[in-house]
DNA sequence: CATATATGCAGGTAATTGCCTGCATGTCAA
DNA sequence: TTGACATGCAGGCAATTACCTGCATATATG
């Protein structure tokens, strides 16, 4: 997968915004999404290409409609990646500052 | 927090990468991270700049040198807030796309 | 068919980004 | 103090981004 695909997707709260709402409600055509958006149709096309791109969500037309469907797993992917890595190390991490601010205040 | 500052921070490739270096040897200075780095230490700087901002490291002056930690937490929050939700309901979410899918093949 | 609705596609533009060069400042060590 | 080293700061420039407007196409409905 194309991580870096995936962060840039994830940079633009505009994006992020319809992630949630997709989140609150599958299945949603382009229109409806456009209701809760502030920005113009066009632009929320352009937003939903690059979330289609990094595989963020799928996308099914139905007659005129096209519906738009989250895919949960490159977030997972990136979690496993990015995330969790840090997690485990979290504690010595903090540790290793902590240290260094103590010996600065000697 | 803010989140947005965490996404835009991690959006670019080369500020992961910094993460990684950092996560193999915490408390570098800026010229060990120029080291490995393809690009000139200016530009490190401002990298280094807006992850210090996004609050995803944070520094320590040591005489003439300026030591880099990595700070985990806003990373975890990321998590909380953005990928375990969707990891609860990853498999209903699959499901409602199969849905559909198989909807359109009748 | 005629009309309304849902989406697609092509450009234009102002703001942001990521990289650079050049120069300034601060710190250590001989 | 002098020279080397580590970092800070300002400005420039090409590429990208996130909006927009205008027009085209496809589908449902009367």
């Amino acid at each position: 997968m194309d991580d870096d695909m995936v962060f840039k997707a994830l940079a633009d709260p505009g994006r992020r915004m319809l992630l949630d709402r997709l989140c609150e409600k599958n299945g949603q055509t382009l229109s409806q999404l456009c209701e809760t958006m502030d920005m113009k149709r066009q632009s929320v096309t352009q937003h939903l290409g690059l979330l289609e791109q990094a595989n963020l969500i799928s996308t099914v037309r139905r007659g005129r409609e096209k519906l738009h469907f989250i895919n949960p797993v490159p977030l997972y992917e990136v979690y496993e990646r990015w995330i969790r890595k840090f997690e485990e190390g979290r504690l010595s991490l903090l540790h290793d500052l902590k240290q260094e601010l103590e010996r600065n205040e000697k």
